[in-house]
DNA sequence: CCAAAAGTGTTGGGGATACACCCATGA
DNA sequence: TCATGGGTGTATCCCCAACACTTTTGG
């Protein structure tokens, strides 16, 4: 091997060496059993194989992070249009303990019965988790969390993003609990009622859910998309 | 050159080919002349050559990205402790037409006086701007610029940041203008004044400021630090 | 005494909250 | 007929917005 290639190589070695990696994290968000859950993957290897953490992957060079982010959250869940949105970027430099990796996380709100978990050879395993009772988390990966409870909190206050955590027909009662969930506080019937029918964000369908008692009309949003509003 | 030096070259070639770089820039905000300013750098070299861009750099290997946007921020003004805050990733692909870079972008809030700008050889220029009078900006600066004015009229509404646009002694009036400038709306002066100061942020000093006509009372504000509060 | 900015209260409306009872159905 | 969740209306409060005149100073 010659001079010159040592020293080349030795400056892409560099190259390396002073650039962090970047990957994204996905935080995936649902309600099932009037429980807020999300999903945890088990690390297949590394020092810190065996622990739990949000399922995430090298950002590829022809990909976006919402790219990334959106393939990500397919990989694990079958799922391709749910709500998605970037949170916020962690850099702390031994996040990680194999290498210089920031990762930019994401945020996923999908509903549990689109929702297949998928296998992956990358993991050791894949489970939904009660949001009370996570396991201990690898990297920063409980902080990631909280910002991600944080802001799911804020988003549902003052926009309708509620309605990718529901199925497409839902009762009133339903989306109230929902929400007391996600917020962790009761909410006043009537009150609730008259914000909600009074942002003529949802339309009833047909009166079904008759499973027992007084049978409730089903509601369903207008848009499936996106918008801001005021809600409580 | 042996053919293993030839396989690892090229593995080592191929990581940096398929790992996209991470950058920091810093949109830095302040208020002079009843004018909202930001910072634009000319850009020295490469195909972005003249064009006006935020001061930015590349992520270096031991450093977080708050840090890269602290060291930015004093390279570029000798600014030390500004308000400074995590904005949003971008990273479209083909953002940058010397590589696949992904830039995390920051906002800065500074006050005038403190802010002296320092020519640096990486750039060519190195200007305030007046928002409303902003040249074409290289990379998608643009859409950077709209997200980080965005963020800042919010924070605004909930918090006391504007605390770190202004110099340490200021009037009401001041205040009021700094508000009326960033919102882009008339406020009434007897609800700001209510308001403000029912909030218990400020607090008055001493009656100078008697350049023409009646004087107005100084204020400060108790705690210099970030906060989060109702505010409007 | 005049010009210019500083400073000061009251009123009305809208949205949020608090609160309790009747209704429809299946068993 | 009863148990269970579905469904409805009213009174109050507080925050916000609208609005105009007096005060203090320098020249």
């Amino acid at each position: 091997m010659g001079k010159k290639n040592k020293i080349k190589n030795k400056k892409i070695r560099n190259q390396i060496n002073q650039a962090p990696l970047t990957a994204v994290d996905v935080v995936i968000f649902t309600v099932e059993e009037k429980i807020l859950k999300i999903i945890l993957i088990k690390i297949k290897s590394g020092p810190l194989k065996g622990m739990w953490a949000f399922p995430g992957w090298r950002v590829k060079i022809h990909e976006t992070l919402d790219k990334a982010a959106a393939r990500e959250l397919y990989e694990n869940t079958t799922i391709k249009n749910a709500y998605l949105e970037q949170l916020y970027s962690f850099s702390s430099v031994k996040r990680d303990p194999v290498g210089r990796i920031i990762s930019v996380a994401y945020l996923a709100l999908v509903n549990f019965i689109d929702a297949k978990l998928k296998t992956s050879s990358r993991y050791l395993d894949i489970r939904w988790f009660p949001v009370e009772q996570i396991p201990r988390l690898a990297y920063d990966h409980k902080e990631m969390l909280n910002h991600a409870l944080e802001r799911l909190k804020n988003k549902l206050e003052y926009s309708n993003v509620i309605y990718s955590l529901l199925p497409r027909k839902f009762t009133l009662s339903d989306l109230q609990k929902a929400y007391e969930i996600i917020l962790q506080k009761k909410i006043d019937k009537r009150n609730f009622r008259k914000k909600i029918l009074s942002l003529n964000l949802i339309k009833k369908v047909g009166e079904k859910r008759g499973e027992a008692y007084r049978p409730a009309n089903l509601y369903s949003f207008k848009k499936r998309k996106f918008s801001v509003a005021e809600i409580f």
